[in-house]
DNA sequence: AAAATGGGCAACCGCTTTCTG
DNA sequence: ACAGAAAGCGGTTGCCCATTT
């Protein structure tokens, strides 16, 4: 047996809402607010609507503080980022950004902003098969999806690697780094002065971010970490999350604090070498496997971007360029070892 | 001028998470 | 601790309008 419906879907309007239905909602809620019962509001005035309907119409067009279109360079900036970073969640996306919506930022990262950012490298699995059949170049592309990245790892890899830049990673303004409003503006922990350190350094250092697994270098050390690790605070916070969510409660959207700070740690892992020069996993992946083996134990089956990232990282898995959207002139022979990402056997 | 196509966006659907008794 | 209800969330759909053929 099924769960039963909010609602009678058979006397419930359903499409576009008309004038009238929105000033009879904004009239109500402006009022006397949802009484903390949409399922119950559409009746008491009169609307025939499901509830769920009413609460997405408030929220995503009818309150006050929204804002519609006009997505300005600075927000574009931070879409961008927070989606390399945390994914689809939109809903911590739009937190970021004042009076936008989870289903604005949605729908413009869906029609404009992606295309914007990769619009370019969308012909590549065609031109990578010239003389391969559209069924079969989707056939492999799923495929190879499957192995290795969902789409949705995939696109924010090939972002970040688009957006950062192997070498010149910070000159470009959607930039983690580039982009201090993404910056923990206090940390309750290592304090504003170890906060602005850090920020300092990460403008002229690609490799310096706050990432547990940079324990021991000179940024951050082990007892400021470990103190602020103790208290769930720094992955959150110095990610640029809400920091009342970090700071006045103990969770957030992600499963747990630890595991959303594995999270990061691999994707620092992972990108965070691109320039050989610099820090380099492999000697702090060598004082951590132990770390890696608990993220590879948590995130062996869920979390598709940690997990294929762990799995790129210590599996040194090869990928098919055509998904990767991988420069073409590296791209010629159809798969490549990633070499900036560490094979296992190198750590 | 009409049909076809594509983009943008509001709204829906159904699953997951959180709350409440 | 548990179950059911409500809310939250992200993916998808479908409509409308502008542009292209």
């Amino acid at each position: 047996m099924g769960r039963a419906p909010c609602c009678d879907k058979a006397n419930v309007k359903k499409g576009p809402w008309s004038a009238e239905e929105d000033a009879k909602l904004k009239a109500y809620m402006e009022e006397h607010g949802t009484g903390g019962n949409w399922i119950a509001l559409p009746q008491k005035i009169g609307l025939k609507r499901c509830g769920k309907s009413c609460r997405l119409r408030w929220l995503n067009y009818l309150r006050p503080d929204i804002k519609h279109g006009g997505f300005t360079e600075e927000e574009d900036q931070i879409i961008c980022s927070l989606y390399i970073s945390i994914g689809s969640r939109w809903s911590i996306i739009a937190a970021q950004l004042p009076g936008r919506t989870d289903n604005d930022i949605k729908n413009y990262w869906n029609t404009r902003l992606k295309k914007k950012l990769l619009g370019k490298r969308r012909d590549q699995p065609r031109r990578l098969h010239p003389n391969r059949s559209d069924e079969e170049v989707n056939r492999i592309g799923v495929k190879n999806e499957n192995q290795t990245l969902s789409a949705s790892a995939l696109e924010r890899m090939q972002l970040h690697m688009q957006l950062q830049g192997p070498y010149n990673p910070n000159i470009n303004p959607f930039s983690f780094y580039n982009s201090p409003m993404l910056w923990p503006k206090h940390h309750p922990v290592l304090g504003d002065a170890r906060v602005s350190q850090i920020q300092a350094l990460s403008t002229n250092h690609f490799n310096v971010v706050a990432n547990p697994i940079l324990r021991g270098s000179t940024i951050i050390d082990d007892a400021a970490l470990t103190e602020s690790m103790n208290a769930n605070m720094i992955q959150e916070d110095l990610i640029g999350f809400p920091s009342s969510s970090s700071m006045e409660t103990s969770s957030s959207n992600f499963d747990s604090i630890t595991q959303g700070g594995i999270q990061v740690d691999l994707q620092n892992l992972v990108f965070n070498n691109y320039d050989p020069s610099l820090l380099g996993n492999q000697l702090l992946a060598n004082d951590h496997l132990e770390e890696l083996e608990s993220c590879k134990q948590i995130y062996g089956s869920e979390r598709e971007f940690a997990s294929n990232n762990f799995w790129l990282a210590c599996n040194g898995l090869t990928i098919d360029e055509s998904t990767m959207g991988y420069p073409s002139d590296s791209a010629a022979m159809g798969t490549t070892q990633l070499d900036c990402v560490p094979r296992y056997e190198d750590l």
